[in-house]
RNA sequence: GGGCGCUUAGCUCAGCUGGUUAGAGCACUGCCCUUACAAGGCAGGGGUCGACAGUUCGAAUCUGUCAGCGCCCACCA
């Protein structure tokens, strides 16, 4: 027998298992005709990121998936690498030189991007260290990085085919802009919270000082910008005011009053000011009407000139600086409380300002429809299913997509422009002339795009995209993308268009979608709430396995409210097979490679257990219920192997029949490997660590290669499951009794069975020992009844009678009050079913069978009230 | 203004296509350091499955309405 500890010990066993797969070289795949292919591209994490619960959950769902198809014989490839983050990254460096008092523009471009890349190399292998201590067996060989030289030729051939399919185009439209990045960002990249604020109304005067009209607005300072005021075309209040001029009173020029359908009359005055260039809604009215449009903001949000007297400070100083001026005017007519949403940057939660400014856009309505046809017709799936809808309602009503930022670190745009001739183009390599009029006047585009962008590539790029390598053959399309809802919009969606558009097919055939970790208290984690639970030191704390199978135990869809308590729970579960792994390995020794002929009941009660929890977990796993899947095995695991086929080994482990004890010892030992198989994708190291030690040739290769167990449907055995249930219900009975009556363990009990079921009784007679020994200090009597002159407690189970004579045991009353609570018991199950066996509807329409199980039911619980009423009679007037 | 999710034991949650007396973990009570495991064992207490109505012989499960909570989308300033 190899040595255990007592207590499983992770950190000194999960760096050598991870070595030892590492130099098996078994998280590599490569296309192989024999098998299938079972390819996912992990969603690649920030490369500067560290790893939190999110990318636990995530890559420990891929991991549980490839490590089980990997065994199942596919070729099984995980393709791991890391995403640029463009502004994620930039930010990250750019705030370490502000620590040195520096900016980005005191080194120049060339030097800040050299600068990203140095911090790159240094910082950028941190996620993927950790993602190893995850346990997680991806093709390290395969790494990838958004920026790397092929992925960057990706990335410039999607840009300059869409652009020269003019399904890119340059437009000066309103954009969100985030003032903290100083970057334009795309619309799924702001997010949407309540602002407690107010509608403040004011009064612009009629240019022929004939009177006045009073908008409302939540965005005082914007005013400085308008170029117009709109009301409803029907609104009669205002009908003859439609054409005429306001003046504004800041900057005093004449502004026109429109008339435009985009007006809600019911909505504060009914009346609009008209910002163009920093609303969209207004810009739309702006587009109608031909209104002038004035960027009254610069980069950070500050009144730039066009503010005239208030130019120089932000949005809020502004904002109380034209409510103090028009106050003075006389102009300020009120304010009510507001609620409403402001849009904030999803990197850094800035308030986003809209922005009036030239950008790239992709044209995603003709790029939609195919990655919504190949939805609705089922090519790629979406799990749980309740995503197809979210996805589909986004997809329907897509608006262009803002591709350009204003940084420095990422994919620069690939445009140039002739100073001369005024050409614009897209090219796939750097150009030295104009392509139209050999000008060398030309630049290139200065921004970067959108680092999503790239990543929308990479189910494909990560796989030699463009080249068409023997890989991307293979492995695409991949089977599934394992994301969090969270950026379904963000990346989904956009991989789903990129790879219809580019591979012709989907990019994945399962979008497998998991829920968001959150906090015990539902808050989501976060740096700012301080409440972010470090995995790794959950990690240190508990083991991988303990955090993999928390995480899967509840990975169902819905979002985790993350309990450490759950962790020492999985922990404990760890440490369950462990020792039950070390019982089993102590009496290794006497097992044999092939199961016995002849089994005993409770050998064949947990080999049927084990053939249907192998087809239990098998199906969940292929179905991607990860959560029942590890739930199964627990229960199995704990409360079936350990509680009961453990237990009820020992009689013959202990005992002289070495036959006896070789039997037991191998189904002990069959069932352990089995279950270890099964349980591997989701524990992998304490199961590779036990394999390691388990005897025979089974085990003579890894655990995590080893072959997929097959549920064995000859070994189903339903009268031997019945068999075994008898046994623990009688076991059960006992020590119910014992408890219930505080007899002490060490006080031997007299038991007498009875039945009218010969052939039951007689299995029970086989397994006497077993039952002693779970039953601990017993005595079995078999047919026979106890001495008449003695009080005994019957506590029958099904069709067996059992007997105990109280005689120094236990006090009358506790007795009593045990059986008055049984009849209770009975008596309400009896009425139950009574009303439901006498109701005809039932009789006629529920099948035979039920009606037949009801009655089987009605009749035993009758008999079991006869029974008990006989019993309190017999206390009550004690035995002669 | 739409859409989605949730509401089951004190707490946190499972419960697939409707059919034994609704489960688990933690917490709680009693007994036990029984030679795999005290990170454990045995036994136990605790729930009108959010409310109402409907479909059905039968509803935690299906349908509708409502309430509360949460999330997402949307150009009412």
């Amino acid at each position: 027998m190899s040595e255990l500890s007592k207590v499983y010990a992770p950190d000194e066993v999960e760096g050598r298992i991870y070595k030892s797969w590492e130099e098996g070289g078994y998280f590599t795949a490569s296309p192989d005709p024999s098998k299938k292919p079972f390819c996912i591209a992990i969603p690649p994490p920030n490369v500067t990121g560290v790893l939190h619960l999110g990318h636990a959950l995530d890559n420990t769902l891929q991991d549980i998936l490839i490590r089980t198809k990997r065994m199942q014989g596919y070729a099984a490839l995980w393709i791991p690498g890391t995403d640029h983050a463009g502004i994620a990254t930039q930010n990250v460096v750019e705030k370490e030189l502000r620590s040195q008092g520096r900016t980005r523009h005191d080194l120049g471009r060339a030097k800040f991007v050299e600068l990203v890349w140095e911090w790159k190399q240094k910082y950028g292998g941190q996620i993927i260290e950790q993602l190893k201590r995850l346990g997680s067996s991806a093709d390290w060989s395969r790494e990838r990085f958004t920026m790397d030289p092929g992925l960057s030729k990706a990335v410039r051939k999607v840009f300059v085919d869409l652009f020269n399919e003019d399904l890119i185009y340059r437009g000066n439209r309103i954009i969100n802009w985030c003032p903290g990045c100083e970057t334009a960002i795309s619309d799924v990249e702001v997010n949407h919270i309540d602002h407690k604020g107010e509608l403040v109304r004011f009064k612009y005067p009629l240019a022929d000082r004939s009177g006045h009209v009073t908008v409302a607005t939540t965005r005082l300072e914007t005013m400085l910008g308008d170029t117009a005021i709109a009301v409803h075309p029907e609104d009669d209040r205002y009908r003859d005011l439609i054409g005429r001029m306001a003046r504004h009173p800041i900057h005093g020029r004449e502004i026109p009053i429109v008339a435009d359908e985009a007006v809600e009359s019911e909505f504060g005055t009914g009346a609009v000011k008209i910002t163009p260039a920093h609303d969209q809604t207004d810009f739309e009215i702006a587009e109608r009407h031909n209104l002038d449009k004035i960027n009254i903001f610069d980069v950070k949000a500050f009144v730039n000139e066009n503010g005239g007297p208030f130019a120089g400070l932000n949005r809020y100083e502004a904002r109380e600086a034209v409510r103090e001026e028009l106050a003075k005017q006389s102009l300020l007519t009120g304010s009510d409380e507001h609620e409403y949403q402001i849009g904030v940057c999803d990197r850094c939660k800035t308030v986003i300002e809209p922005w009036l400014s030239e950008q790239w856009f992709v044209r995603m309505r003709p790029l939609a429809e195919p990655a919504i046809e190949a939805v609705k017709q089922g090519r790629t799936r979406f799990y749980p299913e309740r995503w197809t809808n979210y996805y589909l309602n986004w997809m329907e009503q897509v608006r262009d997509w803002c591709i350009s930022r204003q940084l420095w670190w990422g994919h620069r745009i690939p445009v140039w422009y002739c100073d001369d001739c005024e050409k614009v183009w897209a090219s796939m390599d750097d150009p030295s002339v104009c392509s139209e009029c050999d000008s060398s006047s030309i630049r290139q585009d200065p921004d970067v795009l959108d680092t999503w962008f790239s990543s929308q590539l990479w189910p494909f790029s990560v796989l030699g995209w463009p080249e068409q390598t023997e890989d991307l053959a293979y492995f695409y399309p991949t089977v599934a993308t394992v994301p969090g809802y969270e950026i379904i919009h963000l990346w989904v969606s956009r991989m789903m268009i990129a790879g219809l558009h580019f591979m012709g097919d989907v990019p994945f055939k399962w979008a497998i979608i998991h829920g968001i970790v959150r906090d015990e208290k539902g808050q989501k984690m976060s740096k700012s709430l301080g409440n972010g639970i470090d995995p790794i030191g959950l990690i240190d704390r508990y083991g991988t396995d303990a955090l993999r199978f928390t995480l899967a135990e509840h990975a169902t869809g819905q979002d985790i409210f993350l309990n450490e308590e759950w962790i020492a729970g999985s922990r404990n579960f760890a440490n369950k097979l462990w020792n039950a792994s070390r019982f089993v390995l102590m009496n290794a020794e006497f097992a044999a490679d092939e199961l016995p002929e002849n089994l005993e009941i409770s050998d064949r009660w947990i080999l049927s257990l084990l053939a249907n929890v192998t087809k239990d977990v098998t199906d969940r796993l292929e179905r991607f219920e990860i959560a029942a899947a590890a739930r199964t095995l627990y229960e199995f695991i704990w409360n079936e192997y350990c509680d009961w086929y453990i237990e009820s080994s020992k009689s013959r482990l202990y005992g002289d029949d070495d036959k006896a004890k070789a039997d037991v010892a191998t189904v002990l030992v069959w069932v352990l490997e089995s279950t270890l198989r099964l349980l591997h994708p989701i524990m992998p190291f304490i199961t590779e660590e036990i394999w390691m030690t388990l005897p025979g040739t089974k085990s003579s290769s890894a655990l995590i290669v080893a072959q997929w167990p097959e549920s064995d449907a000859a070994a189903i055995d339903l009268e031997a499951e019945a068999s075994f249930d008898r046994i623990k219900e009688v076991v059960g009975a006992i020590r119910r009794f014992r408890s219930d009556h505080r007899v002490a363990l060490a006080t031997n009990v007299e038991v007498f069975l009875s039945s009218a079921n010969a052939e039951a009784l007689a299995n029970l007679r086989r397994e006497e020992s077993m039952l002693a020994g779970l039953a601990r200090h017993t005595t079995f009597m078999f047919s026979s009844e106890p001495p008449t002159e003695e009080a005994v407690a019957r506590l029958s189970v099904g069709d067996i009678d059992i007997a105990i004579p109280l005689a120094g045991l236990l006090d009358l009353d506790a007795e009593r009050e045990r059986l008055n609570k049984g009849l209770g018991q009975a008596r309400a199950e009896i009425e139950r079913l009574s009303t439901k066996l006498s109701n005809e509807g039932f009789r006629a329409k529920a099948p035979a069978d039920v009606v037949a199980q009801q009655e089987q039911k009605l009749k035993e619980q009758s008999e079991l009230e006869a029974m008990v009423l006989d019993q309190l009679d017999q206390l009550d007037t004690p035995s002669k």
